[in-house]
DNA sequence: ACCTGAACACCGTTCAAGT
DNA sequence: ACCTGAACACCGTTCAAGT
């Protein structure tokens, strides 16, 4: 009788080669699910119907891993420029489309923030931000630093709301004697009136910018 | 000859007993030094001369650690609220404050920022910025909004300042053809002048909420 | 009450060996 | 070239036993 050569159907075994893009594909799956501190070389592989130490021909570690997965999500976000319509709205639309990737994968995002190399300068966000403050007069020479405090900024906002800050900061009482409480609004829009909150502010900033390169140069 | 019951001199041994706040700086000290990722339970009762088990009979569970060693950070903060001083002034050196102690342990911040009971509502700091932007003229109802808004975005910053992020972008080119390039301010009046570019804009917007409510009371 | 040694169930990673 | 088993040097935590 011919021994089992062919794994049994039923029990998934791995017909295809590993490959990087799997990896992270199924490492991102697990974090989504789970979170990034409970993901491990030992389980992805398990969920890879790999031996743990195949991984290791492919990706050179953990770290790296982490690093290949939150590069790989980071690719994904593609902006349509629409280089017609007004600053304000593309600004809108660019935060819009980050916070919509955020919420896809916030357990990625909170671990993403902490790391330094988060966003590179290659990343379409960048780019089409900077672009974006350009056309919107900002100085040349501020663009970059302007750029990198927004955001900073929209990342803080977007990490307090993912992990329930924002919505417990904003039920608090405001102070000792608080008069018009219980406002109850329901959850959802309350997170969004509060992004819109942060987004409304840093546009009426950079306008504040532009206005005053604008008097500069006039004077 | 007496066998040595006494630990020898020059090996330090602990005398003292182990208390909840001195496991709590010793972690600090590690944390600070190290990094949070790589303070182990074992590392700590090394450095406490410990037996890594007598910790148990403090702290839980390492969760629990570093949580107790965030709040023993978070209860430093203490705020001069000058009640006489315009609120411009007062929210700028709460959050002048914030930022020393963010810098005194960064990474703890990095750690502590991700974590979602950052924040508490009995933290001085919490009170004492809900206080000043209700003596900024800051709706009732829309001071906690605007407080977690303010809160979440500052964060934001600071983590971005203190991991590299906002150096490192405020560097990048602006656009493809750039034009006055490599302005090379020393490093930190940069980071100086990058916070106070948020800080300004959080002014600017709490300043438009203000105008804003006092148009509408008028009409 | 406080401490401790041994042990358990995990980790990431190395390495020599297999095909 | 790709995979693998065994092993190493760690983890956090439990538990029974000591004082």
């Amino acid at each position: 009788m011919e021994t089992a050569k062919r794994t049994p159907r039923g029990t998934k075994k791995r017909d295809t080669p590993l490959t990087e893009a799997g990896i992270y594909a199924a490492a991102l799956r697990l974090i989504d699910a789970d979170g990034v501190e409970t993901l491990t070389m030992r389980k992805l592989a398990a969920a890879l119907d790999a031996n743990p130490m195949s991984l290791y021909h492919h990706v050179p570690n953990k770290e790296a891993l982490l690093r290949g997965v939150a590069s790989m999500v980071g690719a994904q976000f593609r902006t349509v420029t629409q280089k017609d319509r007004p600053w304000q709205e593309r600004i809108r639309q660019l935060a819009e489309d980050f916070r919509a990737l955020a919420h896809r994968h916030p357990k990625l995002m909170t671990y993403s923030f902490g790391q330094p190399d988060f966003v590179q300068p290659e990343d379409p966000f960048w780019l089409a931000l900077t672009d974006v403050l350009a056309s919107a007069g900002v100085p040349r020479q501020e663009v970059s630093r302007i750029a990198a405090v927004i955001c900073a900024a929209v990342f803080g906002v977007l990490i307090a709301e993912i992990n329930g800050a924002l919505r417990r900061w904003s039920t608090l009482p405001p102070a000792p004697g608080a008069t018009g409480e219980g406002e109850s609004v329901d959850a959802d829009s309350e997170g969004d009136h509060m992004f819109y909150t942060a987004l409304n502010a840093i546009i009426t900033s950079v306008h504040m910018t532009e206005l005053k390169s604008y008097m500069m140069r006039t004077n």
